[in-house]
DNA sequence: TTTTTAATACGATAATTATCGTATTTATTT
DNA sequence: AAATAAATACGATAATTATCGTATTAAAAA
């Protein structure tokens, strides 16, 4: 599986969120955050299509685009990565550096717990 | 702070494990797992060090080198940003994804659950 | 002291990524 | 139908990163 670029990322985060969307939308919340123009935000988004990363539907004059990358595979790939190089593989550390980053609500904890109590039940 | 590129990073992860080191060793470790030639390693420690993400003793006809960026640093900053892209924010994923990746010990488990209680308590 | 070995320095180049200007196309308005 | 507006296509270039060949230096061995 082909690791995004930091900019492809952005323009991930932003598909996964809005489900579909045009360049425009696209670089209208890209540009919240980040001073770049419109036709790179436009070029990027061709390469990740030509990559296969997005689809495009060309109805309309104004094209489509949606992810066909999952959030969580790619998730999943980036976590890895980042366990080996910067965690040493520990996956205790990167946890809680996490948990201290952004304190999640009452809620999630639990569901964190949740999650705690049945990875030690089940043996894998 | 910067952010250290996908080889300095590499570079570092050995770093922090074994204290310091010279450029020999730290390719050594490196071609276990990357394919890639001696000078190269040299080169991009010789960028680093020219950065100032490395200390270099230079005593000795093998210089040895040393990591100024702490790993607790490196790690929040690389969380921070995968946390924001990659995770649309939610600690709460992030956090399931990892333990998924790599089931920590009975012992570790206990100590994440504790770090839990205590950030439910105080609140910040 | 000469030879050999092992290290760093230097500089070039390749490869990848990001950025943007301009041309072209298509739809909409006048 | 002409003008305007809004979109994509194309291609060039800048910026960054990774890679390596060759030269040089210094130590160790012969």
């Amino acid at each position: 599986m082909n690791k995004p670029t930091e900019a492809e990322l952005e323009i991930l985060s932003i598909l996964w969120e809005l489900k579909d969307a045009s360049v425009r939308q696209v670089h209208e919340r890209l540009a919240e955050t980040k001073d770049t123009g419109y036709t790179t935000t436009l070029k990027i988004m061709q390469i990740m299509h030509a990559k296969g990363m997005l689809a495009r539907d060309e109805e309309s004059r104004t094209h489509v685009y949606r992810p066909l990358v999952k959030q969580g595979d790619t998730q999943k790939s980036l976590l890895k990565n980042l366990l080996s190089t910067a965690f040493g593989g520990s996956s205790k550390s990167l946890v809680m550096q996490a948990l201290g980053q952004e304190k999640p609500s009452k809620e999630e904890l639990d569901e964190i717990r949740a999650f705690l109590d049945n990875l030690e039940n089940d043996n894998r």
